[in-house]
DNA sequence: TCCTTAAACTTGACAGCGTTAAGATTGAAC
DNA sequence: GTTCAATCTTAACGCTGTCAAGTTTAAGGA
């Protein structure tokens, strides 16, 4: 299949790429996406993406990177907008404000949060930043709510923070992996890990 | 690198495929792990594994059901050994066993948990079977936590062993991906989670 | 207006991957 | 001793990420 003729200069590659690949990502996963089909679907030759992005890895930061803005316009809507004042229900409502964007965005959720940046030790300076911002906001939730006495206050909140945060982030890897877990049963299972988590 | 002359009938290849390649996984990580590179090692052909396993993923499944069936002896074990008594401690040292094997095998963990088989749908019977095992053995060991009182009676025994063990499956891949969490710390982070489930 | 320059893009090539088809070798069973 | 199925081989296909070398073009200075 051969391109069609394009201008030589292609405009705004750089966000092409992204945008392509996020379709990519939504559609088919992260196996089926690879540098050659996206540069076919921007009709653009192999070697163009190279021009915008180091390697493969820079790309998938990236998309990563937007991950994580929308995440934090995600979540900070989500507690604005409902003006809930009672800190139960407000935890409630973020912990199934970032489930659901999880199984929404199950590949973009991996490649934030897995191993395919983070392990190989490879995340961009600007994913680093991005990602440690929206730990941030995780963080200064939990605070409000220990401090409101919704959450125990015999430990750290930097360690209550990453705990609950983990039993969030393995709610997620479970649904979306789909073991041990029914991802029809994953709004009941946050529900569940409130109860859980507060101090009763 | 030719190979070395070798029996035409190596005796037993299966077996000597998957134990090199959690060599390979230990050393070099998953993304090292070629059939091909396999083969060599094993002094055989690039094809020969193909008799032995379906595809590369059948190969993959082969490990992380060795990996189920080590972990499992190894928790049985340690809470055999233990003798320990006191719910509360036993519920820890549990805890603490299970993050030590993600974390000195965290390639293979990985692959028994992670996204590279499950995602994708393609766990084999075997796998699949060791894999709910078990699953129960930790639903069992929850069960009488549960009815010893340390851990909360206002939910299901089913749903708390999945939301208890979500808090723990999401502190390995936290320590191994090495996002949010600094791996020193993680066994602290264990205590910290025993104490955030406790009824306390 | 022309020339220069650097960015954006191209083709061609390389090595590595999983996988399959077709054929060779062998130990074991009859 | 012959047969037969399991085991293993080589050769090839299409896919991947990536790089080197050359081409096109927009933009800025003379």
């Amino acid at each position: 299949m051969k391109r069609e003729k394009q201008p030589y200069h292609h405009g705004d590659l750089r966000l092409s790429l992204i945008k392509a690949a996020k379709e990519i990502l939504q559609t088919s996963g992260l196996n089926a996406l690879s540098i050659r089909k996206l540069a076919e679907k921007t009709n653009v030759s192999r070697a163009a993406p190279y021009h915008h992005f180091k390697d493969k890895n820079e790309l998938l930061c990236a998309i990563a990177e937007d991950g994580f803005l929308q995440q934090d316009t995600l979540l900070e809507n989500e507690l604005i907008a409902s003006s809930e004042t009672d800190p139960t229900l407000r935890f409630e409502k973020f912990i199934l404000a970032f489930l659901r964007f999880s199984t929404e965005n199950k590949e973009q959720y991996d490649l934030m949060y897995g191993g395919t940046i983070w392990k190989n030790g490879t995340p961009t300076e600007a994913l680093s930043k991005v990602s440690k911002t929206s730990f941030k906001l995780w963080l200064e939730e939990i605070d409000k709510l220990q401090q409101a006495g919704v959450l125990k206050q015999n430990v750290s909140a930097l360690r209550l923070a990453q705990v609950t945060w983990a039993t969030l982030h393995g709610l997620c890897n479970l649904s979306n992996d789909r073991i041990y877990i029914d991802p029809k049963d994953v709004d009941d299972m946050g529900r569940t890990a409130v109860k859980l988590l507060l101090t009763q």
